[in-house]
This record gives structure tokens, C-alpha cells and sequence, in this order.
DNA sequence: CGAACTCTTGACTAGTGTCAAATTTTGTGG
DNA sequence: CCACAAAATTTGACACTAGTCAAGAGTTCG
């Protein structure tokens, strides 16, 4: 359980990622109304056609965004561990596009839309790190478009495994070479445009080959460098020091 | 050829999809230092690492936006038509992840990145125009994510014609239900995450069912409701309607 | 402790890729 | 504006990655 000043910490350190801040900005997240919440794993915390007034800041846990074809098909497209903001484009879209779902059971901060918009009109700062963390995601949304157009299946695997390890360790972690991912193999086939079947069989490839170790549902990267060659992983995606 | 009151017409209609704007709004846009410049086709606008310092304003002409793996495989991530923006995210993010390059013979209006932060900062309802563009383009990379991740190859085609079919309205033109398509086959393919091989037997499959005829590059929609059908295709996720 | 998910594996299938060659279209220099 | 070279399209034969189906084993959670 976090208090109020915790969650403002939290904000603060993610905001600080993207824009550097002063100290009228940190006094004006640390006046916004904090409402701390959990919820359990697999709940939905925003659906396609919805038009939410509040907007979810990841605390702990993680939260995928997904669309589905009127065939059901699903395509997880874009996923959010602690510290990123889930749906911040509903501060300027109306309508979502896609539903949010909790991965794992999650802690958020619940903002209101409102406050958010307020704060990003009084605080040129605040605003330039809001706005600079929706292009980082269009990136994300790119290399994974590179990804799962361009790359075949054992590259797809490898490269949201190095993904995810980095993203951990840029949220403020440890770097995470051993993380708990906590999807099924369905969903990171729904992430990668394969079956649950395949990513069975891939894994179990990259575990023989020595890449990885699984037990249960943590991964240990054993070879990052071999790793981030099959993936042809590149970080530059990520836009690490967008801060300058 | 435009002339400079041409060209901010121009963008003060793409930016009035997105906001209201007001009369000084507009005299704003007018203020710009608006140099059109002519491209030929297939050349690059930008590079992947490059820091550019200017930001083209798509005035006639199609650009896509490319990411290439280590191997040379290429995924088209994007595509930028008559009224877009290409590469507005260069406002916050320094170096490029993609490189935009020309489709066809285009005319742009080169705008300096620098004043354009300018014109951001200083005006309220522009800067909200910019933002949300690119909250837009994000959904559709969400979109194109389901259509690579989870949808077939005949699928996936139709998408693409039903999406330009839209945009290409939505950019001020009459609704295009024949259009020009200047994609070559591999283009579109690496648009779809498929072969041109492939793309050509599809395009072939739609034409023989009566979807859609094909002389030369031209694309006429013969059945919009059953292309739509085929396609699963809504189109919520261009946000029409952002203007509130 | 049992029910409901997940994971794993094998056998088989299907959709899309690869290769190659003929044909058509496009672009360019004279 | 023509002629030619380069690029794009088309087609068929064949290959291969990933999908489907199914059943048993393992795991999670109420």
C-alpha cells in the first residue's frame, strides 16, 4: 500500500524520464487527488467504444492493451509495467480504440482525466513529458510492427523477451536479466501474431540452445548478447535519454 | 505550385480536423516561414539515427514511413497522405527510429522543427491539433498491429484499400472509392507483413470476386460493403470526429 | 482436493514463402 | 516521342513455417 506521496514519487520519477521537471511542477503532482487501487488479474480496466474521465498510472503489476477482429481473433498490442500511464491519449481522444486489461493482479494510481488535462495546460514541463511519452509508445508501436511483419517467429520471441528485460530495468528496477513474466503462452502469441502452440515450442528451442532458462513462469536471460542478436534487438526504440 | 497563403490553408485544415482553431490560430500559421519543395519519388525525406531540424507537411503525394532488420527486411509502418504530417514526433524526440521516404513525386511544405515548438508553446489550440494528430497516428498503428498480428492475407489487403479509401476523403478530396494505389506489390507487401508474390494473388482473388478491378496502379472499390465485410473494417480507429 | 486453466508433444494441414521464367509496364536518354 | 532498359506483374511448381487438433501432464486457485 502506497500513500499519496508515494504515488506523486512515483509519478514524478516517470514524468522525470521524459522532460526535467522543477520544483512548481513536482508541488503540482503532488496536489493532484491520488486515489490508490488494486485490481485483480484479467479485469478490464478500459473497453473499446468507452470514453473514460480517469486514466490509470501503472504502480505495480503489469496491464496489456488489446484489440480484437469481429472473429474474436485477438492482438495484444502494446503492453505497460509499473510506471507507464495506461490510455493517456484519453486526455484528447474521446473514444477508446482498444480495452485495457490487467495482466496480473495490479496496483494503480486512478487520475482523473480532468486533473491531468488541467496540469498539462498549467505546466509547460509536465506537458512536454506527457506529450513525449505518447510518441515513445507510437515508437513501441513501430519496431512492433518491424516485428511481427518482418521477423520470424523464434526473432519475434527474442525480441519481447529483451524488450520487456529492458523496459523493467528503465522503470527505476534493478536491471532484470531473471524477471517473472507473468503472460501465457497464449498471450504472448496474441503479442506476436502466433499461437500459443508455436511460442510453446519456440521457447523450448531458445531453452535448448542455451539463450534462456524458464522455470515456471520466470525467465532468466543466460546469454543477453546472443539474445539481442537473434532478436536483432536495438534499443534506440525505447528512446532512452529523450530527457536531453 | 502553392503559394504561401496556399500552403497555410492547407495546414490550417489539417489542423482543424483535430481543434477549433481561432483567428489568431490561423494568423499564426500564416507567419511561417513556408518553403514548398518538390521531391521526387522514392527519395528519403529522413533516415533512421538522423537528427532532423525540419519536419515536411505532406501538401500532394504519398510517403511511407520504413523500418528495416539487420537481415534487409523491410515493414512499411506507415503511410502519409495529402494533409499529414510526416515525422512530427521530431518536435520532442531527437533522433529518428524510421525513415520516411517518398512514394510518389510529392510536394511538401518544409517546416523548421523549431518553429513549430514555437508555435506550440505559444498558441493553445495548435499545440492541441499537433498533439492529438499524433494520438491518431499511434491508433493507427494499433490498427495496423491487429490487421498484421491476427488477420489473413486477403483480410489484411482489403483493410489496406478500405483505409486509404477513408483517408484519402478525410483529406479533403470527394470520397475515393477509385483511387490511384502507387504501391508497388512488394510495397504493400511489406506494408501487410506479406510477399509481393502473394500480394498479387490476392489483389487477383478480390478482383475475380468482383471486390474491387485494378487498371494499372488505379484501384476502383466495386463493393464497399462487402470489401468492408471481408476487411473487418471500422473506422473508429481514425478518430473522425476528434474536433470535438 | 478438485476443477479449470496451462503447458507440452506428436501427427498432420494449410497458408504463405521461394524460385524462376515469361510478360507487361514504367521510366529514361536520345 | 521513340526505343530500350529496368522494374513490376503474373503464373506455376514446390518448400516450409506456423497453425490445427487432440490428448496427457502439470499447475493454479478457490
Amino acid at each position: 500500500m502506497l500513500n499519496g506521496a508515494d504515488i506523486a514519487q512515483q509519478l514524478i520519477f516517470t514524468l522525470s524520464r521524459f522532460a526535467k521537471l522543477d520544483a512548481a511542477d513536482c508541488e503540482a503532482i503532488r496536489a493532484l487527488t491520488l486515489e490508490e487501487r488494486e485490481i485483480t488479474a484479467s479485469a478490464y480496466i478500459n473497453r473499446e467504444g468507452r470514453q473514460p474521465r480517469r486514466c490509470a498510472f501503472v504502480l505495480d503489476g503489469f496491464v496489456f492493451r488489446q484489440k480484437l477482429t469481429v472473429a474474436g481473433q485477438r492482438a495484444i498490442v502494446g503492453l505497460q509495467v509499473p510506471g507507464d500511464f495506461v490510455d493517456l491519449q484519453n486526455l484528447y481522444l474521446d473514444e477508446s480504440d482498444h480495452d485495457a486489461v490487467t495482466l496480473t493482479r495490479v496496483l494503480i494510481a486512478d487520475l482523473a482525466i480532468a486533473e491531468l488535462c488541467h496540469l498539462a495546460e498549467a505546466r509547460p514541463l509536465i506537458r512536454r513529458a506527457m506529450w513525449i511519452s505518447g510518441l515513445i509508445e507510437a515508437s513501441l508501436f513501430r519496431e512492433w510492427l518491424l516485428n511481427v511483419g518482418r521477423r520470424d517467429a523464434r526473432e519475434r520471441v527474442a525480441h519481447l523477451l529483451c524488450e520487456i528485460s529492458v523496459r523493467l530495468e528503465s522503470a527505476g528496477r534493478a536491471r532484470e536479466l531473471s524477471y517473472d513474466l507473468p503472460m501465457t503462452h497464449e498471450q504472448i502469441g496474441d503479442a506476436l501474431g502466433l499461437t500459443a502452440v508455436h511460442i510453446n515450442r519456440v521457447l523450448k528451442g531458445l531453452e535448448k540452445d542455451g539463450l534462456i532458462r524458464r522455470q515456471k513462469r520466470e525467465v532468466t536471460i543466460n546469454d543477453w548478447q546472443q539474445l539481442r542478436r537473434v532478436a536483432d534487438f536495438n534499443e534506440r526504440y525505447l528512446h532512452f535519454g529523450a530527457a536531453g
